[in-house]
DNA sequence: AGCACGCCGACT
DNA sequence: GTCGGCGTGCTC
């Protein structure tokens, strides 16, 4: 039944999180002012959500309505999102071929709770603290200050009002001293330049000039671990600080950069606002807000940081800008240096891309003039780069009476000389667990995930089997599941703990410590080893990739790497530049202080490009000739990739789809599919998958040509077909 | 995403 | 005859 009509009720558009490409419209409350971007709630179907207003209200058209339309249930006022943030919401969308309500649900998810809060002055020394309802010893200090305002002096707040200092200490934290405390905030940031050598300098000036601009510019800085990038993006963080503007540093892996926060910390003099996954909900909310009024004001985070709803957002800052866990591959997939790239040109503002090993599309930027290149190019502070050599692993002759090895003979002698000097020795391979592979000796059976075609990892430190793939764990089992024979489950390569245990009958007098993501749960244990491995307590230090990352230790002047060939099979596009990258900087972690450093790498194929470049040390020449090779096969960044993944429970059903989609697949001049093929990971969490490529020259735009493509024929809803442009995983 | 509607098998 | 399985499709 149609409403009643009535010409002078107005009707919003909204957009609510669901997966939706348009926004609903519903009836506003009598007497509700509402504008583009205010958040609400709405009912849709039986539930309550809160969605956004997505266009300025507009008069009910007067014809009969075929739909009943219901009406707005709560404004929140003030909890507007900046006009900036609905664009890049809209960007995004488009860009990943996303629903424009998974979008907005992202983006609002980041709070955590549904329940909209009012805007609060959120004040904090660092933290965006809330404010609290005042104790009575608390209501006495600000009844004090309210009368007299101007009372600057905290001794004497404290004294008048006979608290302790604790308790003035904790209200300004909190926010309860607003004036008082925005004067202590304003006087505690540390914004004046500290020494830099004279390329830092020239570089961060150069940054800081194009702030005054207040335009969109790109900029690659470029330079070898150690050669100061991070002071340099300081500069320029200061120089935002100083503008009143908002500052976003994206970094991988925050959990890890408790070195950052420190050094951050001794240039400011205050902390950042950090934003990761696993901030609490309170904390969540309140920082969620403080973006939003603009009271935070550097925020550091990782990918998801981007989608915050920033007020006022003059700087973004990619650190480590090559790495891969930029890009999410989860939910909506995206790469968020990318997007932040587009944020920054939504927003005309600079955007400083840090790394001492570009990626290819960086640099494929910087050469065509859209990126400006900055560089830098010494060491800071002098110290050595490392001698890197490597280890052919084919010439080392094992006996067969001598156990089972992973380290060379020369690896092991480098490690006895460098402990024997009292300096620090790290053995780096890229596998958790024990082993990688369990099989049985008498059956031949191997282990493997039942609901994933992935191996089973032995793990020594809980007696357990292991998925890397869905988490699936089972208890070490004492006989074959096969064929039922007991103690005959051998173990095959090694993992971190069969290499520590290694490195433990070898050097049974040294302190061996271990590195890797299953025992280092907490960023309080990982201190403790960086703490350990500072203070020379720690001989020889074992890591998988979490270890690789932005750590300094002066002590350390060996690095080995166990295998150095690992990433480099596996047909990936980025195989060979990611595996440069990363040994790059493993090997960086080598002599950071006086003392010169080793890096010995061990491997079976050591004529392959990737190693011979790390041990020249021609970095620009392996570019070129990855970039030749790319360039060749009309491969990223030379050509655009996307990745169709069909996915569902049914197996025949999955490659059913998957061959329909292949038969109208999308033909034209520089257009090629590929597949489908069963993913190499065929069953992940019990879900089949296949796989279709799509691949085009650089003037077609992928995205309309997939929409079309999925347009072209009705696709069960029992299957899922998952978009992924710009595809980094080829599973 | 969630929720309802709908069309076929085992139950009070 | 109904309860409930989950396949299909819509949500202002």
């Amino acid at each position: 039944m149609a409403l009643p009509l009535n010409p002078t009720r107005l009707v919003v558009d909204v957009l609510v999180p669901m997966p939706v490409n348009r926004p609903y419209t519903y009836l506003i409350l009598e007497g509700a002012v509402l504008q583009r971007g205010d958040m609400v709630s709405v009912s849709v179907q039986k539930r309550t959500v809160i969605g956004v207003v997505w266009a300025e209200p507009y008069p009910l058209d007067p014809q009969p309505q075929t739909l009943r339309l219901k009406t707005v249930e709560h404004t929140f006022e003030g909890v507007r999102l900046p006009e900036i943030s609905l664009e890049f919401m809209k960007w995004v969308a488009a860009y990943t071929l996303t629903p424009l309500g998974t979008i907005l649900r992202m983006v609002i998810s980041l709070r955590k709770t549904l329940e909209p809060i009012a805007p609060q002055v959120v004040y904090g020394m660092s933290s965006c603290d809330v404010l609290q309802k005042p104790s009575t010893a608390r209501q006495k200090v600000i009844a004090l200050f309210e009368a007299d305002p101007q009372l600057k002096s905290r001794q004497e707040l404290i004294h008048r009002a006979g608290v302790t200092s604790a308790v003035v200490k904790k209200m300004i934290e909190m926010g309860q001293l607003i004036a008082h405390e925005k004067s202590t905030i304003d006087s505690l940031w540390k914004f004046e330049t500290i020494p830099l050598s004279a390329d830092q300098t020239a570089a961060a000036h150069h940054i800081c000039e194009t702030l005054h601009q207040s335009e969109f510019h790109t900029m690659l800085l470029d330079g070898v671990t150690g050669s100061g990038k991070t002071e340099v993006y300081f500069e320029a963080i200061a120089e935002a600080c100083k503008q009143g503007k908002q500052v976003l540093v994206l970094l991988p892996e925050i959990a890890l950069s408790a070195q950052w926060l420190s050094r951050f910390t001794q240039r400011f003099n205050v902390k950042p606002e950090v934003w990761h996954s696993e901030i609490s909900p309170a904390k969540r909310q309140k920082l969620w807000h403080a973006v939003l009024t603009g009271q935070a004001r550097v925020v550091v985070g990782a990918r998801s940081a981007l989608f915050l709803p920033y007020a006022n957002l003059g700087l973004i800052v990619v650190d480590e800008e090559h790495e891969a866990s930029f890009k999410q591959e989860k939910g909506v997939i995206y790469n968020a240096r990318d997007m932040a790239v587009a944020r920054a040109h939504l927003g005309q503002i600079p955007i400083v891309l840090v790394t001492a090993t570009p990626s290819l599309e960086t640099l494929m930027n910087c050469e065509s003039g859209r990126y400006e290149r900055l560089h830098l190019p010494d060491r800071h502070g002098g110290a050595l780069l490392p001698q890197i050599e490597v280890i052919d692993m084919r010439q080392i002759q094992r006996q067969r009476s001598e156990p089972q090895t992973w380290l060379s003979p020369q690896l092991r002698k480098a490690i006895a000389e460098t402990t024997a000097r009292r300096e620090q020795a790290m053995l780096y391979l890229n596998r958790r667990g024990y082993a990688p592979l369990t099989l049985c000796r008498s059956c031949g059976e191997r282990l493997a995930c039942p609901s994933c075609t992935s191996w089973l990892v032995m793990h020594r430190h809980n007696e357990r089997l292991m998925c890397h793939h869905c988490g699936h764990t089972v208890s070490f089992p004492q006989q074959c599941p096969k064929c039922e024979a007991p103690d005959t489950l051998v173990p095959c390569g090694p993992g971190i703990e069969r290499l520590y245990e290694e490195v433990k009958i070898l050097f049974p007098h040294l302190s061996v410590e271990m590195m890797a993501s299953d025992t280092m749960t907490s960023s309080q244990k990982i201190n403790m080893v960086i703490e350990a491995m500072h203070a020379g307590q720690i001989d020889i230090l074992i890591g998988t990739q979490m270890m690789a990352k932005g750590y300094h230790f002066p002590g350390l002047t060996l690095v080995g790497v166990v295998d150095a060939d690992l990433g480099l099979s596996g047909g990936d596009l980025r195989a060979s530049e990611r595996t440069y990258q990363l040994l790059h900087q493993v090997a960086g972690r080598a002599g950071r202080a006086e003392q010169p450093g080793q890096v010995m790498l061990q491997t079976y194929m050591p004529e392959h490009p990737v190693l011979a470049a790390l041990v020249s040390g021609d970095r620009d020449q392996f570019l070129e000739l990855e970039s030749s090779n790319r360039k060749a096969l009309n491969l990223p960044p030379y050509g655009r990739l996307a990745a169709l993944i069909v996915s569902g429970t049914e197996m025949t059903l999955v490659e059913k789809i998957a061959r329909t989609l292949a038969r109208h697949a999308p033909r034209g001049e520089g257009i090629e599919v590929f597949g489908p093929a069963p993913a190499a990971l065929a069953r992940v969490r019990g879900r089949y998958r296949w796989r279709l490529l799509l691949k085009t020259t650089r003037n077609h735009r992928i995205q309309s040509i997939i929409s079309a493509w999925l347009a072209s024929f009705k696709i069960p809803s029992t299957a899922r077909v998952q978009v992924d442009i710009d595809p980094y995983s080829f599973w």
